[in-house]
DNA sequence: GCTGACGATATTGTTGACAATTTCGTCGAT
DNA sequence: ATCGACGAAATTGTCAACAATATCGTCAGC
């Protein structure tokens, strides 16, 4: 898992005055692949590219390092944080407890307006499907799964939860480029929403379970292929 | 949850040189009740208490913001973040999942050195109990509940749990108090212990999951007392 | 060619001063 | 006595300069 240390780029100075926040501009660029693990976050560098002051960018860093998103050493600075294949392995088991929990408490107590809009979503997967669509199936898989997580009505596991998919977020899309996958996943989301409907708590966590752990075992698959 | 948003409090310097760390510091205080929700926590005072400098103070804040144990609002600073009787039950419901999680994991690959250092620490709760000693059984039972999270391989788990645990590290003890509970609770140990041994992770994740949400049960009792 | 010492550069750590904002006490009007 | 305006004090936000450390290229010696 991220294999390579990439050395620091210089760039151009982009957002002139006001800086929403420099953290979430660092966090944006670290799911999004623009920052990538092991990659040094120089201060200079993110002062270069967002116009944002010294103590700014070190605060930010450091709120990061708080998130486990970035790591600190001492007078070698920021970079960001990057993770073997078993903490991979760790996140999904984590991801596992807490989405089936999140599935289980969604089914007890969604309201009828978010079971429609996951109908909705779930016609969407299927036209995805039908079109061969990866990219786009991946950013409805990944609405899917926040819906569930945010309709469960616990603010706490949806805070973890997304912590624990930051270092995973672009990992979370390249699975579905395998069409077998694709569908796999597809029919483990109408499963779940059969068993949501049907008010089945306890099979809708099981069900959720399996499907992130299929997940990482195609993930597993694809990275050991990689190395190989 | 956290009745007394107290005032903060001038203290006297005392750590002379050297600060390990600043956020440490603070989060141990936090923990021991001895900085409690709602608190605020001005710079000038943990300078005046640590001796560090104040970018280091602000930077320690920072970072248990992005821990989420601390919050902080623009020009009004920091203070200690409170949780409601509700955000407990979500963090409770968390836990049921990751410790369930990491006993099931537990269970299936414990060296037997582990499982000798649990079946001595049930020995010493289970003298706590004969004893009536309600204090010393809580702090074995956090070690009892650390080793099964160690001791399951899983560091991410880990981590999440022990953030989950700060905000509710003080309520951990005090159910202990009513020596039914802390009976009960002894007896949900042992019927673990047994499970573990026999290697039955599935049993001895539901176990784990139950004890939990009777120690929240418990809990709200008592809560839901001191508020009527 | 390789190794290790040395120095220049780059990067991070630390400190202090100043600006912006909130907080709190004071005082006068009603 | 209550309310609100006003201003001083307290607190936080921001910035720039300087110190400490690491990084990297250079070069002498073998």
């Amino acid at each position: 898992m991220s294999p390579a240390p990439t050395p620091t780029l210089p760039g151009s100075p982009q957002r002139p005055p006001n800086g929403p926040e420099i953290a979430d501009w660092v966090r944006q660029r670290i799911r999004t692949g623009r920052f990538v693990p092991g990659q040094r976050l120089v201060e200079v560098d993110i002062i270069r590219q967002t116009g944002a002051s010294r103590s700014k960018v070190r605060e930010a860093l450091k709120r990061l390092e708080g998130e486990g998103l970035v790591q600190i050493e001492e007078f070698r600075g920021a970079s960001v944080r990057s993770s073997t294949l078993d903490e991979v392995r760790q996140i999904y088991r984590a991801r596992m407890a807490l989405e089936g929990m999140a599935a289980h408490d969604f089914t007890l107590g969604a309201s009828s307006a978010l079971l429609d809009r996951l109908k909705a979503l779930q016609d969407q997967l299927d036209a995805s499907v039908r079109e061969r669509a990866p990219d786009r199936f991946g950013r409805l898989n990944n609405e899917w799964h926040r819906l569930i997580v945010e309709g469960s009505g616990n603010r706490v596991i949806a805070d973890h939860l997304q912590r624990l998919n930051v270092p995973i977020h672009r990992l979370l899309f390249e699975s579905f480029y395998d069409e077998e996958r694709l569908k796999t996943a597809n029919a483990d989301h109408q499963h779940m929403l059969g068993l949501i409907l049907a008010g089945d708590a306890e099979g809708a966590e099981r069900a959720m379970r399996r499907h992130i752990a299929d997940g990482f075992e195609t993930l597993a698959r694809i990275e050991s292929e990689f190395y190989s």
